[in-house]
DNA sequence: TTTGAAAACGAAGTGCG
DNA sequence: CGCACTTCGTTTTCAAA
């Protein structure tokens, strides 16, 4: 908790938006020395709080314009039941989330695909299989009206 | 719309999850001399299919662990309705993803925020406020089995 | 112990064959 | 498309506060 400061914040926050920013600009940004700042980061990094850089890639372009989020239920609460399912989530492809929910042990997944034929493919191959499903309801994403990664610190 | 050839999605793959790798060791594990993959990464950059670059930070290590799905139901599908709530909406710290969904005029909201408490208070601030809400539910993530944004190329 | 200046090293980007 | 060269950034070291 007290082991970022403001000045930690001001960095991440600016590393979230550009990832590939040079250590020199960032000092500059921040007020620090290239090399203060440099610690830092490479502190950050160590802590586990920066966990890694990624670029970010436009959808559309790759064709997987189709956001749906699956609801789940399961058959039962047992270890193994949830432990079995869960395997079996993490071999669907373009599964960007999956969430356990609180309430009835439903999950969320979330899945970008490259329209409804795409989906039903994915649907028949990976989520009917699914083992343990009790109830499955799917919603497609119309338009996405806001979509970042971005914590606000 | 957009050619992206089998190396450049080798490309992709691998700058979704190092994207800081350097060019010449990128270069190498795509079987490209340097100058040839530092074109085609200026070159995916510049079609828009590479959207920048993010660092990518731990949720827990800054105090942001719970993530809660909310999903809200206006009273009605006029342009003006939706375009108040959106506006809206995207004032809402802490709000990583809104999609307008299929079906019923839904909004699907995804939010990090650092406990049940501080949840109510941006229930109270922001979600109790917003226009046109007929119907509001909020269901909590116990436990993330799933989360990236890597697409599967 | 922490900071900034600067050197040494390595990578990026450009232009030319 | 590749090579070589120039420029720029990173990273380490060192000295001082």
């Amino acid at each position: 908790m007290t082991e970022t400061d403001a000045t930690d914040h001001r960095i991440l926050t600016i590393l979230q938006k550009n990832g590939r920013i040079t250590n020199a600009e960032l000092a500059q940004r921040v007020n620090l020395s290239a090399s203060a700042c440099h610690r830092r980061v490479q502190r950050l990094e160590q802590l586990g709080v920066i966990t890694g850089y990624a670029a970010m890639l436009d959808r559309r372009s790759l064709g997987r314009p189709t956001t749906v989020f699956v609801e789940i239920t399961l058959s039962g609460q047992a270890t193994e039941l949830l432990e079995g399912f869960e395997r079996a989530v993490r071999a669907i492809p373009d599964m960007l989330e999956c969430h356990l929910m609180a309430g009835t042990a439903d999950y969320l997944l979330k899945l970008v695909v490259r329209d409804t034929e795409d989906f039903a493919r994915i649907h028949r191959q990976y989520l009917a299989r699914l083992p343990g499903v009790a109830q499955m309801h799917s919603s497609f994403a119309l338009r996405t009206v806001a979509e970042t990664t971005a914590l606000q610190l």
